[in-house]
Formats: C-alpha cells, structure tokens, sequence
RNA sequence: GGUGGGAUGGCAGAGCGGCUGAAUGCGACGGUCUUGAAAACCGUUGAUGGGUCAAACCAUCCGGGGGUUCGAAUCCCUCUCCCACCGCCA
C-alpha cells in the first residue's frame, strides 16, 4: 500500500497514477482515503486527551480511601463510558481506511507506457531471429501429441479444460530447463527456496492480489488458504514483519514451485495448446533490498538480464517490451514483460514478467530494515521476475527447435540434464 | 485428533492488577584508550501515530481478536503459531 502521509499531501499524483492504470474505481478510493483520513485525525486527539485523563485519574484513585475514593469512581466511570463510544467509532474508521488504502494501486513510473492494454506496451530490444523452416513446421501441441508426449482429452476427463498430462521425453524435457533455470541463478548467488503452496488470506494481502484477485484464486475457505498463483506470493512473504539489518541486504531468492490458476474470465482465448493451463510449475527470482529507487532500478535490470540469458542458452528468440499502464497490475510501478517467438503462432507470446514495487509490497507486508548507524526501521523495496515457467516455455522450445522428421534438437546447455542426448 | 507447556524490544530473557514501555545479558551505535584494530571501560539504544524547524510533550503497542476492571504484559474467553508427549497416517 502506499504511504498515507504521501497520499494525504499529494492526492492528484494518486489519483493520475491510478488512472494511467485505467482504474478509474480505484482512484475513488483515493478519496474515500482521504475522507475518513481526515475524520480520524479529528477524532483522535480527543480521544488521546481523555485516555491521557483517565491515567492520570486512575493513578490518583490508586492512593485514596472512603468517600473521596467513590466520588472519584464515578468520574472515572461516566469517562469511561464516553471513552468507549469514541474509540469504537474509531475502531470502525480505522479498519475502513485500511480496506481502502487497499485498494489504492501502487503509482506508475513515469517512462510507463500510456496505454489500456497490452497493444500499448513498447518494444525495447529484440534478440535472435525467428527461425525458418524448409518443411511445414508443427505447432507444439501437434508435435506433442504425434510423439506420445502430451494428452489433453484425458486430462479434460479427470480435470476440465485447460488440463494437460504430460509424458515421457517431454517430461523430462521440463524438468530439464527448470532445473536449467534454478541453476543459472543459484550460480549467480541467489539462494534457491520451496515454498508452501498454500498461504493465509493476509499473505495474498499483502502481496497485493487481495483484495481483487479472489476471482483468480483457488481458494480453501475451511482452511482460510490459497493455493498460489505464483512463488512470488510466499518468496516476498518470507521476511514479513521483520526488522532485517542493512548488512543482510539485499536477499536474493529463486524458487521452484507449482502455481494455479482459475483464469476466470479468459473461456474461448488460448484454448489451443499448453499456453494457457490452470496448473504449472514456474522457476522465480525474487529481490528484497533497500529502500534506494536507483538500486531498485539495477535490480530490476539485472533480474530481466538473468531470464534473458536463460533463454539465449536455450537458444530462444525473444523480445523485451515495456508493459503499458492499463496492462500493469496494482501494486506494480514498472513491469518488462519478455516475449518469446512461437511459430505456430507467428507472434511473440508472454513467457516472463519481470516487476519493480518500490515498496509498496513491503508496506503491505511490512517488511523493513535498519540502515546502517542504527538510525530509524525503513520499508525495503521487492522485485521479482520469472526465470522460467512451464509447460508455457515448452512452446517455444518444441516449436523452434524441431525438425522435419518430428524430432527436436536439444539446446547444447539442457543436454547435461538429459543425460547428454543431442535430439528427443 | 487428544493432553500439557509456551509466545515479551534487533536477539536472548525477567516481570506482586496502578510506582513497568518494561530489569538483565547480547548485539548495534557513540566515546575513552591504541600507530591501527581487538580487549577493557564509559555512555546511548524498541516501534507506530500525533506534535515540533528540531526537541519537549501526548497516545498506543508485551503473538491476533474479544472480555473483566476506574486501571491489564499481569485475570478470563477465543484464535493462530511454536515446543513436548500420546493416537492416527502418507
């Protein structure tokens, strides 16, 4: 969430910034915010001066006897009463101005692109050719399925739509450039984390996809859990309401998990394929550090390196592109989405996502740490990227590498993880 | 699932219902000493909100929520988590 203070003395920035995001019903709240802001800070004094009263009071009554100590009990009681009724006035504007402050998005940096979806988003670079083909190239689904690899009718059985089993070679594939991609950036001192799979409500909270993304959300009611959408959820909530020391930032984390989604909403797009599934196994990169916008920056920049150079290992053509305004998410203030070439589609798709949060995220989770100098706890910054997701990588993979014949070259880096075989 | 014990400041760990925002130790920070460092010694050191140029000052916070009381870290209820043992089971 963002800092009250900032909201209450720059609210038009807020509500720009909220807009630019094309949520219109959010850049209400800023004033909702700013409403009950201004309610509880008429409410509060007066209720701090009586309860500075009725201490002093309640010491005095400590000390007297007999008739003086009745008098005085009755004051104390009629205060009392007052007390309450304030305070549970205040209880309830508390908790609204929170709910609120919720839903107030993060503010995009300014070099975000203007833009209501994703047709807005600007190419930055784009690296490697798409390949051409001297025989008629197969969508991966149809390579899949003639090699035995993939069956998605038995899956929709057991499971609905959106549903894949995977077999053989091709599962072996996957976990291949998984693990490909967990090693590339423990070799680059990031510390490699299994998470739970099912968090709190206030961990999805406080991540910034509750409230609004309920719809999109697997959900255990009885339990109060959440089956995760991504790692990033439990990887940033590691640290939640700690006081870290400057010393053991910046945390660099990458994490292996399942992840599940409902993709409410989305009936009759990307029906074909494995592009778009409820279940899949993601590798991410998560980064906690000082609050320090121009390291955040670097950070950020590293982080869309480390997944670019996964891709180029695996020998994947791919474009970087800056995420418009109206595509970004609410707690977000700068997102790269990285697109890789897919054939069959003769387009780019999404295959990484790469997030800048300032500290945003860390406000909700209330992640902090001390400066050097033992000077006042401040709110540290969060990034994160994907490394790698899959089945969704395996588009491109299958699809730009194979080969006339149906089979498909494996990039020289995965070969160490399928016991050195060149094609499968 | 059952029973018992526990949750206090960055960490460890005390705490008769008012004199406790909290002893003590560690750590951190500042200083003395030293060529420099270590050790030793002295001092400072919780968070949040309000307030102030900055202070002073005021309020809140002892796992979360609720209650008893004029007054709760301290008593009661409840939830969560941790630890131990029993039962059950991948």
């Amino acid at each position: 969430m963002l800092d009250l203070k900032r909201l209450r003395e720059d609210p038009d920035s807020v509500r720009a910034g909220a807009l630019k995001k094309c949520f219109p019903d959010r850049a209400a709240a800023v004033d909702r915010v700013l409403e009950l802001d201004a309610r509880v800070r008429e409410l509060l004094p007066r209720i701090e001066g009586m309860r500075a009263e009725q201490k002093q009071a309640g010491k005095q009554l400590g000390k007297l006897q007999g008739a003086e100590r009745e008098a005085h009990l009755e004051g104390q009681k009629a205060l009392k009463a007052d007390l309450q009724a304030l305070e549970q006035e205040e209880k309830q504007l508390q908790l609204e101005l929170r709910s609120q402050l919720l839903l107030v998005p993060n503010l995009p940096d300014p070099e975000v692109p203007e833009g209501e979806d994703d047709t807005a988003n600007v190419e930055v670079r784009r690296i490697g050719e798409a390949p051409a083909f001297d025989f008629e190239p197969k969508a991966h689904d149809d390579l899949a399925l003639a090699r035995g690899w993939l069956d998605v009718e038995r899956a929709a059985d057991m499971a609905g739509s959106r549903n894949y089993l995977l077999f053989g070679d091709l599962v072996l594939l996957q976990d291949a450039v998984l693990r490909l991609a967990i090693d590339h950036l423990v070799s680059k001192g990031f510390i490699a984390v299994d998470p739970p799979l099912l968090v709190r409500d206030k961990i999805m909270e406080g991540t910034g996809f509750f409230p609004g993304g309920e719809e999109q959300t697997y959900r255990c009611p009885e339990d109060g859990l959440n089956l995760i959408g991504t790692a990033e959820v439990p990887v940033t909530s590691i640290h939640a309401g700690e006081i870290l020391d400057e010393a053991q930032l910046p945390r660099r984390y990458v994490a292996r998990s399942m992840c599940f989604r409902r993709e409410a909403g989305t009936y009759g797009k990307d029906t074909k394929g494995l592009y778009r599934v409820h279940q899949f196994q993601k590798v991410e990169q998560v980064i906690v550090d000082v609050a320090d916008e121009a390291r955040s920056r670097e950070h950020h920049e590293a982080i869309t390196r480390n997944s670019e150079e996964v891709l180029e290992m695996l020998g994947l053509p791919y474009r970087v592109v800056a995420v418009a305004g109206g595509d970004l998410g609410v707690p977000q203030a700068f997102k790269y989405d990285i697109e890789c070439w897919m054939p069959s589609r003769e387009a780019f798709g999404e295959t990484h996502s790469a997030s800048r949060f300032y500290d945003y995220q860390a406000r909700r989770l209330n992640i902090r740490y001390r400066p050097e100098g033992g000077k006042k706890p401040l709110h540290c910054h969060t990034l994160n990227n994907t490394v790698l997701a899959s089945p969704r990588i395996l588009i491109p993979l299958l699809e730009v590498h194979q080969q006339a014949d149906g089979t498909v070259r494996v990039p020289e880096a995965l070969r160490p993880y399928l016991g050195g075989r060149e094609v499968l």
